[in-house]
DNA sequence: TCTGGGGTCCTAGGACCC
DNA sequence: TCTGGGGTCCTAGGACCC
């Protein structure tokens, strides 16, 4: 049995265990650059505020309503992700964390002393809610598949527990639309749709061949998760990555070059900060600007930069990057957003030096500079050593952050005040 | 005026090998 | 008239997820 714990509305959730006085009241958390909406409270749902929706545009109805706006602050959701999780693992080992706000769970039986899963579920709930103030839904299925739509019919239902083998499958999924099982996108809906295929049941009893045939290989693997036949084993080895980017809309639009230069020495100080975390290096880099992408002007430039050696150094990479953008970069253009990518990543102790360029003394230098940068900023605060170029008074590259609350849980200074 | 950020997997086609 | 068979690796593009 597969269980999927998803936690409910999670960035809002989080925002409110630190401000209840918005409890039952409607509440959105916005992108980075404050630009879209990213989470909403039920409240905020049952008025018509759309997932996705560009903030200016859905301005009316958060003011007609008077809803409250949360700037994303991911420091937080983190570190309630962490807890969450911590509390899950003492309810098994099998566990896979699949994203920032659910976890797959897998279970050989009813685990004691509980009589069934709909119980088991219930009780992580109470746990999770009790111990971190975060409401989830907690949905059991035979493959991952039906577990992730029990756990949407476990919200739908307002119950925290849904155990969908309890049910006569086929009316259930009689009444599921294509779009909403996991695996099925914008595209995959439309195409299922040509073939007359609108519900989850019709698609589970589709032919196999005509679903390869249209959907491939992800496509028929969903059928068969519909039928009950697992085709997506529990993950639970965190895997390193096979690629990094970090990337970031500007808060105003910029068109000097040397704004350009800060704002992707910001992107590489952080993808070079999330490398070396993971004892990784990169080899090849990938450094892009781009206009705004909803103009009909859009442009984008790019370009990859192979590395003579493998490094995760922070001074090398800007150095890489900002020499790469004076090749992609146009006079009089607007930029809006810029970014970094690395990729052919390799495990420190793996290396595979360069035959003629390596320098051993350099090596070691750098590498004991970018050891120290993060245990001062680890230590001290965020950003609180960098490099110069990202540190000057003025920096127009900088997300707007407009309605940020405080990192309750990470940072010293932010802790709340209890008075008693 | 104003529209996010970070990932993975699969497939088809080309280039190459014997 | 008839033009082999089997394989790997790489890349770009498309699809999906949160």
């Amino acid at each position: 049995m597969f269980a999927l714990v998803d936690c409910n509305n999670f960035f809002v959730s989080c925002e409110r265990v630190f401000r209840p006085d918005i409890t039952g009241k409607p509440a959105i958390v916005m992108s980075n650059n404050d630009g879209c909406v990213i989470a909403r409270s039920e409240e905020a749902k049952a008025i018509g505020i759309k997932m996705g929706d560009p903030i200016f545009k859905c301005k009316p109805l958060l003011d007609a309503f008077n809803v409250h706006i949360f700037s994303a602050n991911f420091s937080l959701y983190g570190d309630f992700s962490k807890r969450i999780t911590s509390l899950l693992s003492e309810t098994t080992n099998d566990i896979e964390l699949y994203s920032i706000d659910e976890s797959f769970l897998r279970f050989f039986e009813v685990p004691a002393p509980f009589q069934s899963y709909t119980a088991l579920g219930q009780s992580i709930y109470d746990t999770i809610l009790r111990c971190t103030g975060i409401p989830v839904s907690v949905g059991f299925g035979p493959t991952k598949t039906l577990a992730k739509l029990a756990s949407q019919l476990a919200k739908k239902n307002k119950t925290p527990s849904f155990d969908l083998t309890k049910y006569p499958i086929d009316t259930i999924l009689k009444t599921v639309d294509t779009q909403d099982i996991w695996g099925i996108g914008r595209r995959f809906k439309s195409r299922l749709d040509k073939l007359g295929i609108h519900t989850a049941f019709q698609l589970k009893n589709a032919s196999e061949g005509m679903i390869k045939q249209a959907l491939n290989l992800p496509g028929l693997q969903t059928q068969l998760e519909l039928r009950g036949i697992p085709c997506h084993n529990l993950d639970t080895q965190e895997k390193p990555s096979k690629s990094i980017i970090s990337s970031r809309s500007f808060g105003k639009p910029i068109s000097a070059i040397e704004d350009l230069k800060g704002a992707l020495a910001s992107n590489i100080t952080l993808a070079a900060e999330k490398l070396r975390k993971q004892g990784l290096t990169t080899s090849t880099l990938f450094v892009f600007i781009k206009t705004n992408k909803a103009h009909d002007d859009y442009m984008k430039q790019s370009i990859v930069v192979n590395l003579p050696s493998p490094t995760d150094s922070t001074q090398r990479l800007v150095g890489l990057a900002l020499s790469g953008l004076e090749k992609i970069y146009k006079k009089n253009t607007t930029y809006t957003k810029s970014g970094v990518m690395l990729f052919n990543l390799a495990h420190q102790d793996s290396l595979q030096y360069s035959l003629f360029t390596h320098d051993l003394t350099k090596e070691e230098h750098e590498k004991r500079l970018m050891t120290a940068v993060d245990l001062i900023n680890q230590k001290l605060g965020k950003n609180m050593v960098g490099l110069a170029r990202t540190k000057g008074k003025i920096r127009p590259w900088e997300s707007k952050q407009n309605k940020l609350s405080p990192s309750y849980t990470t940072e010293w200074s932010d802790i709340p005040n209890v008075k008693c």
